[in-house]
DNA sequence: TCCTTGCAGATAGTGCTACTATCTATTACA
DNA sequence: TGTAATAGATAGTAGCACTATCTGCAAGGA
């Protein structure tokens, strides 16, 4: 297919096609003269899944760079693309306080205590993890809130166990990864507006009541 | 204080005191001159909820317009302000493809299970909701992937019922709100690490042993 | 064969957001 | 007294994600 028609089929404007050429995102077509190229099911797998990390998971377009790249590995195993997708899901954990140091060993301990053992050591979510950690020590007085860590941790971990367990093995790499880090992000957004409709409910029952 | 005290305590810069007063975020100071002000606590707690909402929130400043109306507001309860809070913390959802419908009606369905019956029919996470639905029904061949939803509900569930109790009811309404905010968002990204890490392991687990 | 349409590649421009800088006239305070 | 700070107004900037325009060339129907 030419390119108008990948961009019908896809949605996606021209010019926003040329864009993600420009950038990497999108691999070139197979070119026939030096201003033709055929593109094909290939292309508009990788167009649709740029646009679901862009619309749906907010990823931004450098995000997708380091991503894309990972996924297009062809020396590395599953696994290490694997990683490489999810690393690119983290986000950049913000500058560190004080209190960080110690957070980080909190981290640790809670990754310890779920049993995690697989998580490699540079692991960006363990930074994360720690920022967020001492963002709560830090604000709130109560010691107390760091019990529900290892909660959360529990949780994330059916879910993770969920996830993984949908995935399909025998799919190509691109479709694995498409799977996983779609997966990660549409499941993790819809977990989020989750958690909010039901703050709403549970901060309406407790502050219209009182 | 005058304006360069209120910059130092809070850590923002003058142009962007000057900035948010000018937006209505930040209440004036009391005049004392054509050319001088006095601020207090009030407008650190201000300043301090803006940056809260604004750096771990990531919240824009238009939405910040709109929550900042809902705080002052003395008409309003605490739960109209806590309400728009939430509602400034929602992501705009991506435009609806040929499935939304369908999703909406699968959103519903997953709210009324919850029991949740206090979120109010314009709270914008249903729509991000379905929209999360419409990816998911979109994407797999899977129908039973749905069956997950409710367990995801259930899950928010218990820790929105543990962020909601842990709120000080008695604290200022800005003060309230930052913790609400820092609760929602912190949590939210700790939990997101814990599941990214927790996707980690399962998925070593699963794939370097096949 | 002509001629309209589409194409690749390059460069430049747009719209939006969240500040940041500069300017003027005035005031505080060491 | 004079330096620094202030309010208010206006203009400029940086980053992001596109979007538009231009050039020379190719394809495919009339």
């Amino acid at each position: 297919m030419r390119m108008s028609e990948l961009s019908t089929v896809t949605g996606v404007p021209v010019p926003t096609l040329k864009y993600y050429l420009r950038e990497g995102l999108l691999h070139a077509g197979h070119r026939q003269a030096p201003n033709q190229a055929q593109y094909d099911d290939s292309h508009v797998a990788r167009v649709r899944l740029l646009r679901v990390l862009r619309e749906v998971g907010g990823v931004p377009v450098a995000r997708l760079r380091e991503l894309v790249a990972a996924v297009d590995g062809v020396t590395t195993e599953n696994i290490d693309a694997m990683r490489a997708a999810a690393y690119a899901l983290s986000p950049v954990p913000p500058r560190a306080g004080p209190d960080r140091q110690r957070a980080r060993e909190i981290a640790t301990a809670v990754i310890e205590a779920a049993g995690w053992a697989r998580v490699s050591d540079d692991a960006p979510d363990r930074e994360n993890l720690a920022a967020a950690i001492e963002v709560i020590v830090g604000f709130g007085t109560h010691e107390d809130r760091l019990s529900i860590i290892d909660e959360y941790a529990r949780v994330a971990d059916a879910v993770a166990r969920f996830e993984v367990a949908d995935l399909d093995a025998a799919a190509p790499r691109d479709a694995l990864l498409a799977q996983l880090v779609v997966g990660q992000v549409v499941f993790g957004e819809m977990l989020a507006s989750l958690r909010r409709l039901a703050e709403e409910h549970h901060s309406a029952v407790r502050f219209e009541t009182e």
